[in-house]
DNA sequence: AGAGAACAACAACAAG
DNA sequence: CTTGTTGTTGTTCTCTGGTTCACGC
DNA sequence: GCGTGAA
DNA sequence: AGAGAACAACAACAAG
DNA sequence: CTTGTTGTTGTTCTCTGGTTCACGC
DNA sequence: GCGTGAA
């Protein structure tokens, strides 16, 4: 019945009937009164066009494709899909009205970013380099924006310098909190660099000097960490590797190793997967699986004489001393494991975690280097550790800033950072330490507060130590939103939530550049590999905006929100004093 | 204003006023009467998505991405898009109607098919197979379609000979011209098996009790061939590829080598290309290529000390030696090359090339190691005599069908054939063989008559002999377009043009199945490796036979091609006759 | 983590 | 009547493998 | 039973 | 060959 | 009131690198 | 100037 009734619908009835019935027609969605009639509206389909091929990743010539220009006809054969070269146009100008409109919004607001940089080698053998801003929206919402995707022409340091320079004149960008980066040796010489040039720009461009710019990328850090490990267990993973490998490198094998894995009566359906020898991720997953297998392997020497004779240059098929290395790195790389998906994230806080997650691991080494039951186990933990000592060894080593974070973190505040001192660093250090790390939130503080004279008010440093005196929260771990506890004490403590804001933007891994050469990848692939450098950047740039909309407030209190405040003092003021007494 | 006028309209016109008012508005395309008012008709769009998908490829997710859902909503705010797993259920069960459509064409039809076979191992170590089947329709238009595309054990004859019985089975075809495989030793069982089971059957499925079933891919032979030439020139060529993968391994070396390239003053633009060890074609294209820019190179022996370094294991950079194999090289195998592009062609009619190129291939051999001044040279040609002769060294080897693909071109006939004859094979044997080939033909003819009784009436073998006898046709070769040629004769020789037809649909390689494997492997990428076995081979098959739609008319001619065939005897018919008098 | 897909369990609704 | 915008068409450039089967000694 | 040619 | 894209040349049309 | 169709949601499984820079001897 | 660590 659907069709022709609607159809006659249209022609015949008056306007109230109408609108009557397509509210019946269209079974109570979200479409209000646009949908009432489908009127056909030109530059409304260009632009859903032009999103649908930025956000979905699709070639240009998606639009001349067979299938899409019959499937857009039947939808609404009055549009005219454009050519492939003009929707090219529509693309490119909408990251240039995209970035005009976030540029006035970094401009106007004269928001301080954080960001990371990360390179990159195309298939086309381009330098490809990316910067993206991260930073935490006036509703509290932590915000990542890519600001540039481009080549370069080489990976030196001051070439790295020069172009961040540039794309934050370009972004109007003068307040950089954090740089993140890999231990690249040339990152350290663009930091510099740009460190130079922005205490030139600005008086505000730099947080206290910028001795806390540098920001080095944990997940890399750990990698390095579990490399030095892998190292001792070379001869045992590369014998299994192999053995995975023979198994997975043609369909025949396979369906050999099926049968061993039958005979053994293993259930798990789960395949052994084959590793990817620069992620070492891959590495412990292959190892996990594989150990699962041991004994199809095994049966494997028996019953195929081609698996052992693929060995004959590696001293034989992994032997019992193989499984039994794996079966120790599986069991003690498992934290390791964890602890890089949760640096891996870029949708939510991860500054506050960095200090935590580093004590776990000194915490893991050093038991292991102790009890010393293992040598071969306790000598790889000894070169682990080395390797830790390198980038972590010391607290100077450490941004800082990541201690802020965990003080901000109104579950732990100072008690915690104080007690993993206690385990981490000679013990007569842990009184002058912690006094420097409340020092350094006193100075950001007198820093923020002189910042904006229109935040101050309330004395010297007097936010700080209020906050600090107050008792942690005691939360369950996973409900607890750090930033949802902000956003509301942000009238109660309205120069540290200023720093908290800033603080919790930081991002302690370079995963979300990492995340655009991805896309890069996928984008330029061996289709699309003639596409040129400035639609490269249009695609990813404007995917990446597009994906993240938020609404740009301006970053100021409304009046309610000031009354509230008022309230609030008046409400805590007291209590909070006198227990900053008992405790500074 | 077009939006708010045409709602308006919409809503308060009368019939006629809208009708024209909307032909106005649709700028005088092709969509009449059907886009008068959008009428939103459910099933019509999700057929067209269910195409979509089918035809461009799409993941079955690309219906939940955010941007086509957006778009979708924006030209037809009434279509709620369904699930992806709706939308595979959609897909399959297009599939299967789509099949039995087809199947029934082919049965009712008693179509006869050339079929090729290929394997493939897919990501997943999967070993796959396709089947396509090849034939001529009522227009005279050259079709393909894939039969199956399915998983096998191993690539065992048997296995591979029962995939193709039970394949014929369920499509119920049982008339079988020739089946196109590559030089795999399996395929030889494979075929042998195929012609056993096919003459229990039926009496009729095959031609000549399937002594020309087998058919040799020619663009494997060809392969072979040069790859046997390749040989000798193997250390000049690698020092060449080496040399191109140095330069092209990264950024910085590709852009010292720029900088090489115009010191020289090199003015081409094209970059060098590196190879793929398994296709000839690009190692020719990468020497093409590369021969360009020796100076480039020679150069970067003097400006790069690292280039030297690299090659200190394959004694050192490319020499004039080896720039001279390469210049030699490219100078001997561009016919050969151009060779290969012809026999790719799926798209048009290819056997009646297969003895010509054969042929061209066998004089350029055969005079380079005649004129022998050049020792390597001929010693290479030498070698790649003896792989031809392999395959192509004596008529018996040769699918004789495809002499009668050129005697059934009316440009050649039997005069050419007996021409190569003399210039291939010793001179002797050229009357015995040409007139076995002549037999050959009037075999055919007299099956083919006794075939389908209706066909014929022209006493035996003369309609074979007439043509034989009707002067060559005279024609640019470029223009001439054999199908069109025989439909228009087709009145005139009624059963040869049914021998023509089956012969000119004979695939003498097998890159049509090939072509699939490419499809699939762009289906059954990295992202969509789970894709059930089911799923692939109905995405992969109803794409080919929804790009490849036509009329499936029944074969038969019409009442007025019959009464024009009366007429073209009476006033042909004699002529003809005479003419055979003086030739045969 | 992110993108793709399969599968199972469940929900809504129409047909009998 | 010129100039700028929007779109089309044609040409050029770029990218894509190692184990298993059959046969013969 | 092992090497070789082809995909 | 086939799929993707860039670029140049050209065509159509609207704006000045 | 059952059964079949259509669709949704949640869980599980799969896949992804070798040259160049900086520093220290 | 050459090796080493990191991406």
């Amino acid at each position: 019945m659907g069709t022709s009734t609607l159809r006659n619908h249209l022609l015949c009835c008056p306007d109230y009937l109408n609108t009557f019935e397509d509210e019946n027609q269209t079974t109570s969605h979200e479409m209000k009164d646009e949908s009432k009639s489908h009127v056909f509206d030109k530059e409304a389909c260009r632009k859903a066009l032009t999103r649908l091929i930025i956000i979905d990743e699709l070639p240009f010539s998606f639009v001349e494709k067979e299938g899409f220009q019959q499937y857009s006809k039947q939808l609404e054969p009055n549009f005219d899909l454009p050519s492939r070269r003009t929707l090219a146009r529509d693309v490119y100008k909408l990251f240039c009205d995209e970035k005009q409109k976030l540029r006035n919004f970094f401009v106007s607001n004269k928001q301080r970013v954080c960001i990371t940089i990360d390179a990159w080698t195309s298939i086309q053998n381009y330098y490809y380099m990316v910067i993206t801003a991260h930073f935490i929206d006036s509703e509290w919402k932590l915000q990542k924006r890519i600001f540039n995707f481009c080549t370069v022409p080489d990976h030196k340091g001051e070439t790295i310098g020069k172009v961040i320079e540039s794309c934050l004149l370009e972004w109007g960008v003068e307040r950089v909190f954090t740089i993140t980066v890999d231990n690249a040796s040339s990152n350290e010489l663009a930091i510099n660099y740009v460190k130079k040039k922005l205490k030139n720009w600005s008086e505000n461009g730099l947080v206290l000097d910028g001795d806390f710019l540098h920001m080095r990328c944990c997940a890399h850090i750990l990698n390095l960490i579990v490399n030095e490990g892998l190292k001792d267990l070379h001869v045992s993973i590369s014998r299994i590797r192999n053995a995975v490998k023979y198994v997975k490198s043609s369909p025949a094998r396979l369906k050999k190793f099926k049968i061993c894995v039958e005979h053994e009566r293993i259930e798990d359906a789960g395949l052994v997967v084959q590793d990817v020898s620069t992620r070492w991720n891959s590495t412990y997953l292959m190892l996990e699986s594989a150990l699962k297998f041991q004994k199809a392997f095994e049966r494997m020497e028996d019953d195929d004489r081609h698996y052992v004779l693929y060995f004959k240059e590696d001293g034989g098929p992994p032997n019992s001393d193989d499984w039994e290395n794996a079966n120790v790195f599986v069991l003690f790389f498992k934290s390791f494991y964890d602890i890089t998906l949760k640096f891996s994230g870029s949708m939510y806080v991860t500054s506050n975690l960095y200090f935590h997650e580093m004590c776990s691991i000194h915490s893991d080494l050093t038991s292991l280097i102790e009890s010393g039951d293992d040598l071969v186990l306790s000598k790889m933990a000894i070169g682990m550790k080395n390797k830790y000592d390198k980038y972590w060894g010391s607290i100077d080593r450490l941004n800082n800033l990541l201690l802020i974070s965990v003080i901000l973190d109104p579950r732990y505040k100072l008690k915690y950072v104080r007690f993993c001192f206690e385990d981490i660093f000679v013990i007569d250090e842990v009184g002058k330490k912690s006094e420097e790390v409340k020092n350094l939130l006193i100075r950001l503080y007198e820093y923020y507060k002189d910042l904006d004279t229109r935040i101050g008010g309330c004395g010297s440093s007097s936010g700080a130590k209020r906050y600090l005196l107050e008792p942690c929260e005691h939360v369950d771990d996973d409900d607890f939103e750090i930033l949802a506890w902000w956003k509301m004490n942000s009238i109660k403590y309205r120069v540290l939530s200023h720093i908290a804001k800033d603080v919790f933007a930081i991002p302690i891994s370079t995963v979300a550049s990492e995340s655009a050469f991805s896309t890069g990848g996928r984008i330029i692939d061996s289709f699309r590999s003639s596409l040129s450098l400035k639609m490269v950047e249009a695609l990813i740039c404007s995917q990446n905006w597009l994906r993240n909309t938020f609404v740009p407030l301006q970053d100021e209190p409304t009046m309610e929100e000031l009354e509230f405040y008022e309230a609030m003092i008046s409400e805590f003021g007291s209590s909070a004093t006198t227990e900053a007494m008992t405790l500074d």
